[in-house]
DNA sequence: GCGTTACCGTAACGTACGCTACGGTATGGG
DNA sequence: CCCATACCGTAGCGTACGTTACGGTAACGC
């Protein structure tokens, strides 16, 4: 035998490189060769952690949905009560701020990516369920009266809300900035206090 | 002198070989020499009427906005009332059909583009303010009774639904197909009836 | 009809990419 | 203490990109 790596570390620090280079340079930025010098080390030693390339986008595509996850999860502990929890988590989902904006612009990325890969639309298309999944949990916890099919309805349209928060700010944080959104996410909640 | 060249046809053709590519192989499919191909010309004659690549992605980008401004016209010239005008408007930029879908993963491509590409971004940012100005004034058109703040903030939210229902769709069709997003849309714009 | 000139196809250059083969090196076990 | 082996840096291969230089070619004015 000889020197055992921490394998799971490596990859940990790797994918946060890769992230690192996706917020700054996007998509096309994303080269191993810049994986390696954010990350200290070599290409070799990247492909020798990661298979290929791919590998190396499907565990950072990873790392984005456990990121954005734990900020859902915070948003959702923090509140009072059902319909703060389902306002909180749809807020912050919305990227309001600048530091919340750079996730979003790496969605975007992935999102691109994903209209040309096949295994990254899986995994985009499985992540997004699980956020209207999520949503639809939080709806049910905050509007009980409602059937499931309304319900269902509610939750996939907030998170098209949401989502196209997040991605028209990405572009122009002036107008979709954090008024906007707030106001936009307001007017949504009241509406299902007052539509049934 | 010599032969003259019908320079505006030629950008027609070539914008319209580099949006079939785009469509067809996406953002990071999309070269000079696939273009050339798709033209039946050559790289040469790609570059004598685009100064660059960066040319003709402005150029494409310009036809898009066309596209899907010429499509907004016309559902909205064929809507009986203002508020059918404004659902028809919306509805159709939200991508229902696999037909949209194609000019909204141009769409996508785009916008993940801009994230990297200040051109881009300027321009993509230009025409969403003209979507939103084009929506507002259907909202006003539709609910006259509505003050400019409201009206304004209705317009961004319901662009913002749609632009996600238009993303959503791109990546998972089976989920924001054509009744999820009829159903979204007709919520958002019931609350706009029994909202004030 | 002929020369001039605009036009564009050909070919190649420089660069950067993903990926791989190979050799040095450090670290574990005996 | 030393050897075997897992690890990774080095260097380079093949490819594809954007871009450019150059020469052939076809059309217009005279």
């Amino acid at each position: 035998m000889a020197r055992r790596r921490d394998l799971a570390d490596q990859q940990r620090r790797l994918s946060a490189a890769t992230w690192s280079v996706l917020a700054e340079r996007g998509l096309p930025g994303l080269t191993l060769r810049a994986v390696a010098e954010r990350a200290g080390c070599t290409t070799g030693m990247v492909l020798h952690t990661f298979a290929d390339k791919q590998a190396l986008l499907v565990h950072a595509r990873e790392l984005l949905h456990r990121r954005t996850g734990q900020r859902a999860d915070a948003a959702q502990a923090a509140a009072s009560s059902p319909l703060e929890a389902l306002r909180a988590v749809l807020f912050q989902a919305a990227s309001p701020t600048e530091e919340e904006r750079e996730e979003a612009r790496v969605w975007v990325g992935f999102l691109a990516a994903a209209l040309a890969d096949p295994v990254l639309a899986d995994l985009h298309r499985d992540y997004n369920r699980r956020f209207v999944t999520r949503i639809r949990g939080l709806v049910s916890a905050a509007r009980p009266e409602l059937g499931p099919a309304e319900t269902a309805d509610t939750a996939t349209s907030l998170v098209a809300l949401v989502e196209g928060l997040n991605t028209l700010a990405c572009v122009d944080p002036e107008t979709y900035g954090e008024q906007a959104q707030r106001s936009a996410l307001d007017a949504a909640l009241a509406a299902l206090d007052t539509e049934p």
